[in-house]
DNA sequence: CCCACTTTGTGCACCGGTTCACAAAGGGAC
DNA sequence: GTCCCTTTGTGAACCGGTGCACAAAGTGGG
């Protein structure tokens, strides 16, 4: 069994498997929070939004948990998947820089859900320092050292202006972090082994359009139409 | 000439190149700032954080624009690709949920420096209609069709909580709108043709968990371990 | 004009991820 | 115990995307 579990588990699951872990743990959640004591594999991609034999395939990678006829225990899953993404531990967050954004991560009920506790706010504007955001004191830029240091925290939230998101990044790189969500619109150059997310809303947005505009050429020009280009072609 | 434009572009450009666009476009207009006046593909890729074979091939799948022996000339460059992502066109954009997050939006630069506008704020809460966040009155959700249509919103983003967000999308898809931007973290399920994109921040804060404990398990048990479980194996 | 140098555009091999389809495994009825 | 039904777990084909490596194309110097 243990023989199994490791051979199954062996070290590196998929990256696009653990972008999912989330998603699913999301359905089972609320599943749970119904009533449901266990789930078939074609149920739980219906919720997560996903194709069923993916889930299975994605689920297979972190062990064999299914009873075959019958489906997953939502509970035991639930337990599993939170285990696996190392949630069962309690994670201390830095969110740097207050702004709009900031202000709106520091508030935002899916962090505290999870294991993830907000253990800081910090900005560089004196304006805002002192301030009280979400129970929190909003403590100046200078103290970001001595504030991850002492209560450990192991991952940094960026909502600092582009411009000063790849120094921050460097402070925090430099005393140990290897976390960071970045919101800033900027590409951040970090050392070998430490892991950067970065969530870019401008960019979502231009993707969107770029469908958009798509489906508006093939409404007016049909899918036969040459790709014209009158004069632009040359500038 | 124009047979090999037509013949490049094709219909169809892969969504991973259609990713990365607006990362080249910022990564442009950074240069175009600073007075560059032609770019190599491994600069830009540098800048943008890609290979530089990765950025020929997506460049070539908008059509020949570069010179061979020098690069590409970055004024130009910015106007194809800007024009491929429809941004030389005005966007609508509707935001629907004024809370935190909804506000951070309002007021976030990179939509307008981009081709969008938000037109338009809506809320369900009479406590917050009324209010004026970022120069526009914020307007009661029964509006929502009423708006939508007058000012010609193509593009709705959602920053409701998750009991509103499938509701909300219904209705905007109902008068047409076929690209959502959706923050809430739920599944949304629209018909066939509407494109959604979503950004869930509880997400990319549980995949680095996953990494920052796969770190901190190489650190103390060593990568020869087997995934040890004394007795949490059965519930 | 020719040669040396730079940089693009792309053919090709490779790789991770998705999907299909089915054998294996368990549950329940009788 | 046996048979039938359900559902998992996975082998294998497939597909899109990545990156190497190089020919093609352009520049500039002599």
């Amino acid at each position: 069994m243990i023989r199994r579990l490791s051979q199954a588990r062996e070290r590196g699951i998929p990256d696009a498997t653990v972008a999912r872990l989330p998603l699913y743990l999301r359905a089972l959640n609320s599943m749970a929070e119904r009533g449901l004591a266990t789930v078939s594999s074609e149920d739980l991609a219906v919720a997560a939004g996903v194709n069923s034999a993916k889930l299975r395939k994605d689920l297979s990678h972190l062990g064999s948990y299914g009873t075959r006829g019958v489906g997953y225990d939502v509970e035991y899953l639930i337990y599993q998947i939170s285990r696996e993404l190392g949630l069962t531990q309690d994670w201390a967050v830095a969110i740097v820089g207050v702004g709009n954004l900031g202000r709106a991560l520091a508030n935002y009920g899916g962090f505290v859900s999870r294991g993830f506790r907000v253990a800081a706010l910090l900005d560089a504007d004196p304006e805002v320092v002192g301030d009280r955001i979400a129970g929190l004191n909003v403590e100046h830029i200078d103290e970001l050292e001595t504030v991850i240091t002492r209560r450990g925290v192991s991952i940094v939230v960026l909502a600092t202006p582009a411009a000063a998101a790849q120094q921050v990044a460097d402070r925090v790189v430099a005393v140990g972090v290897t976390s960071i969500l970045n919101f800033a619109p900027v590409v951040l150059a970090v050392p070998e082994g430490v892991d950067i997310r970065k969530v870019d809303l401008s960019i979502e947005l231009q993707i969107l359009a770029f469908h958009e505009q798509r489906k508006a050429d093939r409404m007016s020009g049909g899918p036969a139409m040459a790709e014209e280009w009158p004069e632009a072609v040359d500038l």
